[in-house]
Parts: structure tokens; C-alpha cells; sequence
DNA sequence: ATTTATTGTATCACAACGATACAATATTAA
DNA sequence: TTAATATTGTATCGTTGTGATACAATAAAT
């Protein structure tokens, strides 16, 4: 395996990075009807934690979350947002920390910088789940997709809170923005889109009525009906207009 | 005037904060119809900041937070939440900084900290005009509320682009939380309250339809008439029923 | 040709909302 | 003392949005 700059720089004390300040990146993806988290699990051990990273000190910090999120998933453009800051000085027990690395390979003294007190962003990314190739980055490290009502018992530091904070903020968002688009591929069907709201919200909608409600928005372009899903009538294919979106952002649920 | 610790903290590189990284306070006020916001003179100078501090190496963020808004506005309860990340690597000018802390009386080394890159958490308050009194901090600072729609002209660093963000952070409050009432004195009449409501939104809304709406979110306790208003009906005075409104969370406006 | 499961749409009742109207009422002016 | 005035509290009307249900259309399997 070939070590990235960024895993040089980690493990040399690198004074390029921004000290005390980390990001970390809830990448959400939809697939099989589940809404999946990208975690990472260190090699020898049965803990996960979110994919993170340092900040560059001439990086914003937009930059820094676009270029982890690159080394992570390989996708270079996509809807990237911070979503909130995790301050509490105890978030992270710097034993537990320090235990982790070594598990993983990886023995760091304990005056290391990676073991100071850090605060972090979180950042959640909407990536189209299809599109995805999960990259590996320290030793021994496993990264996988995991539905976010079915996570693994044992999640390093704070990144369980991280992870709820990620999801309210998805569920506001919502509401308010159609980024939601961005976990779809690139054409579906209405029950699909339907079932992407229902796993987000984690609760069932009425299927007349959501048609009716997205249908209204004005967002959508109807394209071919999609054939072969079944013994029943088959579903229209939509891709969602970024243009019509556009035009009728003053016509639905969007302020003025 | 008497040096808090924090200044002197400031002034002498303390190592007790944590490196690379600020709090800046948007402290929002409602006045004679106006929507204000608490800014910083710098001596000798017509350049206005938010108030700011740097975040104790065994703090919290939000304990910074309220430790920096205690001591500008003598406030230690009150609504307080961050709202976004400022991380351009660009957005304090160096030269600029030191000038104004020069003009202030203050002649810091270009090599002082506090002229190193600094990512800055933007927080808000919500505060009750009536109960503040700011407080000065360095020398020669002033500190004074402004409208939001009529700010100085030159106001220092992305102080500006942190104001515009806190404004927008607001506007979306308004919909989903009642922390606008914190802006309210203990008691309000429906008028002052709509008035508030339109000042944050920055449009009139129709008063017939702003009382039902008001009236039927049932978090509000109507108290005896207020009298000596002009020469016409008295309205009511009401309260904010913080009981109420968590006895109504289901039947309002807030998600289940 | 018939059955079956699912889709697209219509409809009904009710809630929410914009707009307007109007009665009630403190204070001022005559 | 009475009338005028400005503002408040509430009712009402029409429109739009939404929950709930119904039903016709239809692609594939039998």
C-alpha cells in the first residue's frame, strides 16, 4: 500500500496542518432502501469511527473536507456541508486514542499531536451510492457502508453524537433544500424517491400523496417508463431538473 | 479600568488558550423597532468587530461562549448557539489586525498569536435589550448596538459576511424554534411582537392573520390591558409560557 | 385470456392561510 | 358630555395544501 501525503504528514507531526482543529465527514449514501454512513474500522480491533482528517494551514476549511472526501470515496464534486462544531475538551480520551493507533499498526508517543485536545467540524457529504469506490488509508484500516438505524455497538469518541447531529441536520435539510437529490442516481423511479424520504424521516408517507407533492414541486423530468421491475404497471423514470429547480424556486418550499 | 484576565491573558500569549482558534458573537437585541446588534469601536479608529475571545484550553465551546458574552454584556443565561464555521484562510488580514490593535494602544509583535490564522466559531445570542449593559474590554473600546439594516460602514476582517450568515441563521430560527422570544421583554403586546417578527423577516405581514397564527400556537399567556397607549382600543399584554409551549411541541409547528 | 401487483391520478373532507371586514374600545377633541 | 379617531380583537370568505381513500390503467406472470 502507497502512503498518501496526508498519511506522512499525520504520523511525521507535520506542522503544515492547522493545530487543535480536525474534520470529520458523515458520507451519506442510499442503497437497497437503506440510508448508509461510510465508517472506517481499525484493523485489529471492533471499533469504527467516522472518516476525518486535518486542515492545511493555507486550506479553508471547505477545501480540506473536499480533498478528504476525495481520498475516501474517489468523488471530487458533491453536496458538502458543514453541519457543526464538536468542542467539548473531552470528546476524545486520548488513551483510547492512542490504544487505537497502535491496534492499527501504528505507535505514536503520547505527546504526539494527535492526541491533544481537538476540535472538530463535522461535515456531512450526499453522495450517489453507485458512484462510490471506498479507498483504504492508514494500515489495517476497513471502510464500509453501514445503515444508520443499524451501526456498529462500538463507535470511537464522540462520533455516535456526530452521527445523530449529521441526521438532524439531513432531516432539516429536508425540508428546506432539495441537496437531497444528490443521494439519488442519476434517474429513478417515484417509489424509490419515496422510499429515500420514508428511510430519512424513518417513517412511512402516503404514497398518493407524496407523488402529488413532488409532481407539484416542479422539479422533476419525466423520462421513459422503466420496464422488466415486475407483474404490475411499470413506474416512469424522473431525473431531477436542476433548471426547472431553479425557475420555481419561488413557487414552492423554498423562501423568496 | 481594571484588566480581566482574559486580557491579560491576550496581551501576554497566553498559553492557555487554544492555539488557531476564536469565538465571535453576533449579540442580537430588539429596540424602538429595530433589530440590533452589539459591535465594538476600536479606539481612534471608525472600524467596528464583533465581539470575540479565544476559548480556555479546559473550556468547552459554549462555556466560551457564555464566559464572552458574560463578560460584554454582564448576561450569563440567555440563548446562545453557534451557527457556522468561518475557516477561509484568508479572512483576518494580518497587517490589519495588528494596525487596529495598534490604534487601540496596543502594540502587539507581528509575531504574536493573534495574528496567526484563526478559524472563528460564529455564535448568536438573543437577548433582552432592556437587561444590557456592555461592557468595555480593551482600551479605548467602545461598544454600541445597530440596526442590522444600517451598519457602519466599515466594519473589520469578515466581521460582515458573519453578520450576514447570523441574520440568515435567524430567519430560519424564526420558523422552527420559538428562541425569538428571548428578544422579548417579560411582557409584550401582540403589535411589539409582530414587529419583530417583521423586522427579522424584513417584510409586513398581515396583522389579522399574524394574531390567529400567534394565538393559535398556544404558548402565549394573556395578561391584563395595557392602558395610556393613544387614543384608541388597549391591546392586551401577553407573556411567553415556556410550560405551554413544551405542552404544545406536538401540536405545532415542531416536528414529532 | 385472466390474474396480480403496482402505478398514476381523482376525489373528498378538513386544516391552514391570505385577504378583508367589522365591532369593540381607550383616549382625544369638540 | 359627546363625538371623533386610531388601533385592537375576532369573524368570515375564498383559495390552497394535505390526509385519506378510491379506482382505473397496465406490465408481467399464470
Amino acid at each position: 500500500m502507497e502512503h498518501t501525503t496526508e498519511y506522512k504528514d499525520l504520523v511525521n507531526q507535520n506542522q503544515d496542518f492547522l493545530p487543535g482543529i480536525s474534520i470529520d465527514c458523515v458520507i451519506f449514501g442510499f442503497h437497497e432502501n437503506q440510508l448508509k454512513v461510510l465508517l472506517i474500522k481499525f484493523g485489529n480491533t471492533q471499533i469504527y469511527s467516522l472518516p476525518g482528517g486535518f486542515i492545511y494551514k493555507e486550506e479553508s476549511l471547505d477545501e480540506a473536507a473536499n480533498r478528504i472526501l476525495d481520498h475516501r470515496t474517489g468523488i471530487e464534486d458533491t453536496y458538502l456541508e458543514q453541519f457543526y462544531i464538536f468542542g467539548d475538551p473531552k470528546r476524545v480520551n486520548p488513551e483510547e486514542h492512542r490504544w487505537i493507533m497502535q491496534k492499527n499498526g501504528i505507535d505514536l508517543p503520547s505527546d504526539h499531536f494527535l492526541f491533544n485536545r481537538h476540535i472538530t467540524v463535522g461535515y456531512y457529504a450526499l453522495v450517489d451510492f453507485t458512484k462510490i469506490q471506498p479507498h483504504s488509508y492508514l494500515n489495517h484500516e476497513e471502510s464500509g457502508w453501514f445503515d444508520i438505524y443499524d451501526l456498529p455497538e462500538t463507535i470511537a469518541f464522540d462520533h455516535r453524537d456526530i452521527l445523530t447531529k449529521a441526521l438532524d441536520s439531513l432531516r432539516l435539510l429536508l425540508d428546506h433544500k432539495l441537496a437531497v437529490f444528490n443521494l439519488m442516481p442519476e434517474t429513478f423511479t417515484m417509489g424509490e424517491l419515496q422510499s429515500l424520504y420514508e428511510t430519512i424521516l424513518n417513517k412511512k408517507l402516503l404514497r398518493a400523496n407524496f407523488q402529488r407533492k413532488m409532481l407539484s414541486l416542479g422539479i422533476l423530468e419525466r423520462l421513459d417508463k422503466k420496464w422488466g421491475g415486475g407483474a404490475h404497471k411499470a413506474p416512469y423514470l424522473y431525473r431531477f431538473d436542476s433548471q426547472k429547480a431553479e425557475a420555481n424556486k419561488f413557487s414552492n418550499q423554498f423562501e423568496e
